[in-house]
DNA sequence: TATTGTTATACTCTATAACTATA
DNA sequence: TATAGTTATAGAGTATAACAATA
C-alpha cells in the first residue's frame, strides 16, 4: 500500500495506461468469427450489455455521427443481429435492440476472444494470475467510470 | 492464492476477458489528438516501440493486407510521421521508421491519453489502485506474450 | 423552432488482382 | 520461380450538408 499523497498514485497511473495500451494493441488484433466492423462490434456488444436505446444516444456513446449510427445500425438490421423499434412517447425516435442471433454472435465472439485471452493468461506465472484476478474488481470499476462518463 | 490445478484460474480468465472487454471499449473512445485512423496509430505506436521494421512485416503484424500497409505508411510518410529507407542486403526490401514528429505525436497522444486515464484511476479507492498498480507486471507481460505470438 | 432521424454526396481506408523488380 | 512491394480497381464505412417528420 502506497502513501497516497505522494505523486506515486500518478506516476503508476501512467505507467499503468502505458501497459494497458500495449495490452489493447494484442487485444484488438485477436481473431474473432463474424465480419463485424470495429464500431459495429462494439455497438453490438453494448447494446447486448445495457440494453436497447436510441440511435442518437448510440451514436455519441461510439463517437460516430448519426448518419454513420443510422446506416451502421441498417447494415445490422439486414443481417438479422438488430432491430429497430418505435419509442411509445416519442414518435421520431428509434430505439435499437439486439436480436437472438446478435446475442448469439456477441457469445461467440466474446467466447472466441476469452479463449485466446486464457491461452495468454495460462501462461502466466500463478503469481501473475492472482494479480490480475484480484485487479478484476478495479478493472470493473474503471470500465464503469468510463461508461457513465460517456453519458454525461 | 488460488489452487492451481481448480478450474478456478479458467473462471478468473472469462471474468477478466469480459472485463477487459469492457475497459477496452472505453479505452477507444477517448479523445486523442493527431486525426490518425486506428491502424494508422497502432503501426505509429509500433514502430516507435520496437524501432523500424519491413513493411510486410508491418502488414502482418496489424492484421491488414500488403497493400493496404503500402498505402498507410504512403499516408504517413506525406505527413512526415514515418519514413521508408532501403535495406542494405535485400533491395526488394521496404524498412519503415518513424521521424521525430512521428516521435513526437505518438508522445502526445500517449500524454493525452494517460491523462484522461489517471482522471478514472484517481477516483478509484486506493485499494483498487494499489490491485492495478500489482497486476502492472501480469499486464506488460501479457502484452509481451501477444506480440510474440504475432511474429510467429 | 428545436430535435430525431434519413438521404445525398464525397472522402478515407481496405481488399483482391495484376504488375514490376529483385532474389 | 518465389518473394517484396506497388498500382489499379472496387467496396465498406464515415462525415458533412440538406432534407422530412415530429415535438
Amino acid at each position: 500500500m502506497k502513501n497516497l499523497e505522494s505523486v506515486g498514485a500518478d506516476v503508476g497511473s501512467d505507467e499503468l495506461a502505458a501497459g494497458l495500451e500495449r495490452l489493447f494493441a494484442v487485444w484488438r488484433r485477436l481473431a474473432v468469427p463474424g465480419g463485424l466492423s470495429s464500431t459495429a462490434a462494439f455497438t453490438l456488444a453494448r447494446l447486448s450489455r445495457d440494453g436497447p436505446g436510441r440511435l442518437t444516444e448510440l451514436a455519441a456513446h461510439e463517437n460516430v455521427s448519426q448518419p454513420a449510427m443510422t446506416q451502421l445500425v441498417s447494415r445490422l438490421e439486414s443481417r438479422g443481429l438488430a432491430e429497430r423499434f418505435k419509442d411509445p412517447v416519442d414518435a421520431r425516435v428509434v430505439n435499437v435492440r439486439v436480436t437472438a442471433a446478435g446475442e448469439a454472435l456477441v457469445a461467440l465472439r466474446r467466447a472466441a476472444r476469452a479463449r485466446q485471452f486464457a491461452e495468454f493468461y495460462r501462461a502466466l506465472p500463478a503469481g501473475h494470475q492472482a494479480a490480475l484476478a484480484d485487479a478484476l474488481p478495479a478493472v470493473r470499476q474503471l470500465a464503469d467510470l468510463g461508461s457513465r462518463r460517456s453519458r454525461a
